[in-house]
DNA sequence: CATAATGGCCGAACTAAATTCCGCATCAAT
DNA sequence: ATTGATGCGGAATTTAGTTCGGCCATTATG
């Protein structure tokens, strides 16, 4: 057998530094990750095995956590949005919470910063559900109370943009800060 | 305006009904979508053109909205997750605030209901660029003022999931509701 | 009640893309 | 200047995507 010596590599994914072509090779793969390589190196001006040979680095670096089809809430019956702040008595219910995740119709868990607690995106069927999974919340020791903000139209919504604003427009009326 | 005609598919594609093979496909393809047909036919119990055949009429009647590539946050720089609440003068301040679009930073605009009229998700590289983002806010006229939540921990973030909880755990506490 | 028509599936053939291989150029460190 | 490592491109190979025709089941129709 093969006994590994130099082991360069063992805890740390090698995250080579993402270069301007890797973003450009996510921002077409956020877009539409159907598309073959031909047409991706084409696209950001490589060959097709290049552009294989980077997409499967940013794979195996986890840049790229995954392949997913986008699907449309209202074709599966879930066209109800909301956002539940969640306000909890104590420290580290996080736990006891993590257990609505059995449920399809929890999108996210967070924890916040602010007024609150916990933060939850759930879509559902309709208000009954939003309603049963409500209850479902309460019956969590530690909960203290809720609240619920029932999205009405949805504008945008998006996966993870791998572009960065890099100046933003300087708020002349404040002070330069620090850092 | 509108005119109420008897379109049927105006606001829906002839969406034929989805069945329980359809939802087991799309709960394949939201896991993983770069499978093979071979290897999703065998998943759903399909051959590998029949399970094609499905695929493509879920993606032509709009229930697939896209495939995409799930980015790591932490790997393009965008660490700091935020929810900005905005309270607004008036009404149908939408369309200004839409101009946020362009900013890649901001990953959903919605309405809500609830004591704030819109709710935003921004994921930034920092503290400075989330502060740039709400003064760029604060110069769209009509917004009277802002509350934001920042993540401190992510603990679940996926996508529409197809499946449903048809039965919600009864709250023996409660009446039961008319509808 | 029989029959035609439709829709969905499978197996096989065909086409296109993914993947591997290898030589070459570039850059960095010695 | 030399060496090693890294990334790229072109061609060949393997694998998957896609099309085609026939079969079966369900539903509409005379």
């Amino acid at each position: 057998m093969d006994v590994e010596t130099d082991d360069i590599q063992r805890n740390k994914p090698p995250t080579r530094e993402i270069d301007p072509i890797d973003r450009k090779i996510l921002g077409v793969l956020v877009e539409d990750a159907t598309i073959s390589y031909a047409e991706l190196g084409e696209r950001v001006g490589l060959s097709p095995p290049a552009a294989h040979e980077r997409v499967k680095r940013l794979k195996r670096s986890g840049a790229i956590r995954a392949t997913s089809a986008i699907i449309d809430p209202r074709a599966v019956k879930k066209p109800l949005l909301a956002f539940v702040h969640i306000d909890t008595r104590g420290w580290g219910k996080t736990p006891e919470l993590m257990a609505v995740s059995k449920y399809p119709e929890v999108e996210e868990i967070h924890t916040v910063a602010g007024d609150t607690c916990m933060l939850l995106k759930v879509r559902t069927e309709d208000t009954r559900a939003l309603e049963g999974l409500l209850a479902r919340l309460y019956d969590t020791p530690g909960v203290t109370s809720t609240r619920s903000y029932v999205v009405l139209s949805t504008y945008l919504e998006r996966p993870v943009q791998p572009e960065i604003t890099s100046e933003w427009p300087a708020p002349k009326h404040m002070a330069n800060p620090m850092y």
